[in-house]
DNA sequence: TCTGATGCGTC
DNA sequence: GTCGGAC
DNA sequence: GTCCGACGACGCATCAGA
């Protein structure tokens, strides 16, 4: 290491591969936790960055910014730098069933050829990599991929990698957050609860990092919640039951769940800003949004959470409209007659101060006091309260819910806090049980990492009334290693047709698929598709007749829309 | 100027 | 979003 | 219980290239 030019990339390359070679939470802790000591004495101002890397990540959370770059034209410029043509790179990534390992195999054979390099800092890398994100307009595409070139000239096999695989923001060491708020927390001889909460209040790991090993406890205590600034919101578990999940909790608050996009809404001053679950900046797309949220709530500071669905003659309609509107940045205006939105509130997060840590029962009657309804436009949740003694109150909200065309309800714990980014037992949300169609397996693509060798994802069809194959999903997932082996070899001599990691497959092999609802499709042969669709078991016991049809999907979506 | 491919967000 | 696997 | 990484559909924005 040199201090003068920072720390070399290729030291970050090994505790990456450290972190590769075990499975053990504990360990990648350790080895993280090593690592940024080490840093935090070396190369102080490095921390932040190498927090991030350690994530996969380029930016924090918070960042809008993005790279634009996926896994295809990051085989151009795989391409681009090993001379060859960028179908060869796709063989090889389906053969190595990664990226990173592909471009490190192809700049092996490559780096033979050179003579030197100059070793490649963190630094450099990170500093790059934040480059591609301000390219933007004509030939941008191009000037990214010479960014990458640059990388990839210097790199070693193994450095890139990881480059590779940072670009498209999968390392795929097995290290999330929770092991880096670990590895902190070891690091810095922090509490973990502390390092926590920071992290939830800035969503900036980065930023974590740093403060814990200057200012230690005193300083992460410091940082908090400030409206204008998103958090992450609190996420809900699947209830295994309606009553076992009331009788788990004393009682409960339930809502209908309403099948939206989630959003948080921050006033600071004279400002609205409504953030999307990742914390994206909606504003501008949801202007009726904004004019609701000033006539509806006080004009002080708050933020609170709601969530934004498409309503017509004041009914819910399907999801796949409100998709037109989140990031539309032109025509809003007229989306805006077209589709109509309608916010229903359901927390609070600020106002007079943090809320977060007031429990969910009072945190929802701050949040009456504050909301002037406006039918039609903004409503709260509607809310019930249910105890094991009464518990048809919630089950009535649920079948509500369903008849009203919403997704189901929420469960939650009156006693619980907000807890930005978590998924725990406090929140919970019930939905139909799915329906289930039987389709017929008529090709499919090579999967990534643990699935590199298997066909990760099954390309199906329902027959139509002249019997003919008309595709309608993809399904990859309910199946286990162990029905992900089988069926590979079922279908292993039925491939009929190999294009890059797509095969063809002859028709014969049926599987039951579950799915939440049909929806239309611009995409398949049937002018439908199944959302959230779940591989459930092989039907050996019937035959490729008895598969389901186009009518039969038709007249389930109409019952679908006319609920 | 238009279209298809790609990226990236929502669920 | 769903799901399975590892701890 | 929790974390992680396999993977689903859709629609808008962006860009390359016809």
């Amino acid at each position: 290491m040199n201090s003068k030019d920072g720390m070399r990339y290729m030291e970050l390359v090994d505790v990456y591969e450290k972190l590769d070679s075990t499975t053990k939470r504990l360990e990648k802790t350790t080895i993280l936790a090593d690592f940024f000591r080490k840093i935090g004495g070396e190369d102080p101002e490095l921390l932040p960055v190498v927090t991030l890397l350690s994530l996969g990540r380029v930016f924090p959370t918070w960042s809008e910014e993005e790279l634009g770059i996926a896994s295809k034209l990051l085989m151009n410029a795989m391409a681009l730098v090993a001379g060859v043509r960028p179908e060869d790179v796709e063989d090889m990534m389906r053969d190595a069933g990664d990226i990173g390992t592909a471009a490190e195999l192809l700049l092996g054979k490559k780096k033979q050829a050179t003579f030197f390099t100059v070793p490649l800092t963190i630094q450099k890398v990170h500093s790059n990599l934040m480059k591609i994100a301000d390219i933007s307009g004509n030939r941008s595409q191009y000037k990214k991929m010479e960014i990458l070139r640059e990388l990839f000239s210097s790199a070693s096999p193994e450095e890139a990698k990881y480059i590779t695989r940072t670009v498209l923001e999968e390392l795929r060491v097995g290290v999330g957050e929770g092991t880096i708020k670990d590895a902190i927390a070891e690091a810095f001889s922090v509490e973990k609860g502390v390092v926590e909460r920071a992290h939830m209040l800035t969503n900036d790991l980065g930023l974590v990092s740093e403060v814990a090993k200057e200012e230690g406890v005193e300083g992460l205590k410091k940082l908090s919640l400030k409206p204008g600034k998103p958090v992450k919101p609190m996420l809900a578990q699947l209830s295994p039951g309606i009553r076992e999940s009331v009788e788990e909790m004393g009682w409960a608050l339930c809502e209908t769940k309403y099948d939206g996009i989630r959003v948080q809404i921050h006033r600071s001053g004279d400002e609205v800003n409504i953030f999307t679950r990742r914390l994206e900046n909606i504003s501008n797309a949801v202007p009726e949004i904004i004019e609701y949220i000033e006539e509806a709530l006080p004009h002080e500071d708050f933020i609170v959470e709601g969530e934004i669905i498409v309503t017509k003659d004041g009914k819910p309609i399907s999801f796949q409209y409100i998709l037109q509107r989140v990031r539309r940045k032109y025509e809003i205006e007229k989306m805006r007659e077209q589709v109509p939105l309608k916010l229903y509130l359901f927390d609070v997060l600020y106002y007079h101060g943090p809320q977060i840590d007031t429990p969910f029962e009072d945190r929802r009657k701050i949040l009456e006091s504050m909301v002037d309804v406006m039918e039609d436009k903004l409503q709260l949740s509607n809310q019930v309260k249910a105890t094991p003694e009464d518990i048809w109150r919630a089950e009535d909200l649920f079948t509500e819910s369903l008849k009203g065309g919403h997704e189901g309800i929420m469960i939650k714990d009156p006693h619980a806090p907000y807890m930005p980014g978590i998924r725990g037992k406090k929140m919970l949300k019930r939905k139909a049980e799915p329906e289930t169609l039987d389709l017929v397996v008529v090709g499919g693509t090579y999967g990534k990492g643990k699935r590199a060798h298997f066909i990760g994802s099954y390309l199906l069809a329902v027959q139509d009334e002249n019997n003919e194959l008309k595709t309608i999903a993809h399904a990859a997932t309910g199946l286990d290693d162990q029905m992900l082996l089988e069926l590979s070899e079922m279908v292993e001599p039925l491939i009929t047709k190999k294009t890059g990691r797509r095969v063809e497959i002859v028709p014969s092999i049926i599987l039951e698929i579950a799915y939440s609802e049909i929806v239309k499709s611009p995409e398949y042969e049937s002018g439908y598709s199944l959302r959230f669709p779940v591989v459930k078991r092989v039907r050996e016991d019937i035959s490729i007749e008895d598969i389901d049809t186009v009518e039969r999907v038709e007249s389930m979506f109409k019952d679908v829309q006319t609920l």
